[in-house]
DNA sequence: CCCCCGTTTTTTATACATAAGAAACATATG
DNA sequence: CATATGTTTCTTATGTATAAAAAACGGGGG
């Protein structure tokens, strides 16, 4: 009854593989293919099988040889490489951000499995795992309550992230010359510049560089518990924008700017200056979110 | 298949109840008790029935009178009134304390299914709300594996404790004289110097103590991220210090003695003075824990 | 002896089944 | 008609089943 995701995705890059050999060359080993594609070698093994059978490849005694290369069509949709507890998460996040669930709704795991077409088991994973979020809320022996995508929420979420960005950015501003952050935030700098030099076309890319940006600034002094609080806010960011995509544009220039000056106040080193450029963007953030939920 | 955890729990709850009438009596309506049980009438009837089964009641039209007081060896043991994935996290505690797990474990569902004598199912479902502690994490397609409860664990909790603290403490201090949370913390104090004055025999009291104590602090400012990171301090004590008894009279007297300086502290409104209890407190909570880790 | 591939065993992801418990509905009684 | 009890329906907690994926095992060739 499990799906067959894993293989699907691992079809669909070994299409990518071949792509970038040559027609008649010999595929890798088993081995090497499934250190390439993330997966078990029986999965590897039942990819090759496939392509076989497609006729993409020949199988001969102990070698695998490129026969013709692969249509684009053969590729599996999106939708079927994604593991159903992956497809419920969206279905969930776009349930909630429609708007169908107001402040203090009851959530029924039945119900849900009933409108996304999955088994209860599964809903209820997701219900746990998605706890942490602190949007929902269980009990005892009843079903779970819908906090809501509310203002407390962004409040709440704000303040802890001033208190880990702060803590984060000193210890960042304190780290010797010699150490090779400093050449990745420069880089990082540099990844801004050139957005930001082509955002009309490019603002959607921000999200990302968002993310990796505030990881970078985390990493130098690792905590699992305010690793795990970035997922909550990468969630937030995720999904929340994507179902509001008012000023994307404006916001995510203004973001960018603001990045930049952090940047420019950590490599100053003056513990006031980074105070300010980090409050200033979590401050001007928060707004941008409490403002798209009202 | 469902336990009927919920039941027998209600049962000897309603022994209780019971032992505060006369005999000859008339129960509360099954409403009253529904409330009074914290269950749904379903679950008051069933436990009704067995009273009237065992003749302690008599069910006579619209009312039942006590007949007879119940024996306490009617109450069904503890450990049946646990709903089975409250023992599943007794049992995992216990395996993962009694050291039976070293850092980089794998931890295999079926197995640990196999070992408690429970379904995979709850497993599963367990591991999933425990990945919150940080103690575990997944891997996709794969098992878990197990973290280790290390000198780093205990330290990254102590660092996110110590700024969720210190911003509670500065925040109650600085709530109107006219408050009642200044009422409440008169009461906490006077219990702690209670415990303190009977030590010797009550020592073992502190750890819920201290609990409340806590909550009472972070409560003025309510934040869910918070509390939910206070669940985590609260699994950590509970469990790391109930396989691990070592000087817990000396070590509770002293977190009294820190209780008392920092309730002073916060009485004078003293931001520095209040800072450095709390931190003075928290040092030695941290020392204390990484001591019995090493 | 190490890597490669074929085969077998184990584990995970997901579906489904059912007793216990909660909630909703219906009826009776003061 | 409001509140209490009797009855029915729906939901959750927990167990079992199974295909897919991972891991372990084993023989053969360099």
């Amino acid at each position: 009854m499990r799906t067959d995701t894993t293989f699907k995705r691992a079809f669909n890059d070994m299409i990518d593989i071949i792509g970038t050999l040559d027609l008649g060359a010999e595929l890798p080993s088993e081995n090497a293919l499934r250190t390439q594609l993330g997966v078990s070698r029986t999965t590897v093994r039942k990819v090759l099988a496939g392509m076989s059978a497609r006729g993409i490849i020949i199988s001969e005694a102990h070698k695998r040889i490129i026969r013709e290369q692969p249509r684009q069509k053969e590729r599996y949709p999106k939708k079927e490489t994604l593991a159903i507890s992956e497809q419920v998460e969206t279905s969930f996040m776009e349930w909630m951000l429609r708007g169908d669930a107001c402040p203090g709704t009851e959530i029924n795991e039945t119900e849900l499995a009933r409108k996304f077409g999955v088994a209860t088991t599964i809903v209820r994973e997701f219900l746990n795992r998605f706890q942490k979020y602190g949007l929902i809320e269980k009990r005892q022996n009843a079903g779970w309550v819908f906090k809501g995508f509310t203002a407390s929420f962004a409040l709440e979420l704000f303040e802890i992230r001033e208190m880990f960005e702060m803590r984060s950015a000193r210890l960042f501003a304190a780290l010797p010359d010699g150490s090779p952050v400093w050449k990745q935030i420069q880089s990082m700098r540099a990844a801004h510049l050139e957005l930001l030099a082509d955002i009309d076309a490019r603002f959607q890319d921000f999200s990302e560089l968002d993310s990796r940006f505030h990881r970078l600034i985390t990493a130098v002094a690792p905590n699992r518990f305010i690793e795990s609080f970035q997922d909550v806010i990468t969630m937030v960011f995720h999904y929340h924008y994507q179902w509001n995509k008012r000023d994307e544009r404006a916001r995510n220039e203004v973001a960018i700017r603001e990045h930049l000056a952090l940047i420019e106040a950590l490599e100053s080193r003056n513990i006031a200056l980074i105070d300010r450029a980090c409050r200033l963007h979590l401050t001007s953030a928060r707004e941008t979110l409490l403002h798209s939920i009202a």
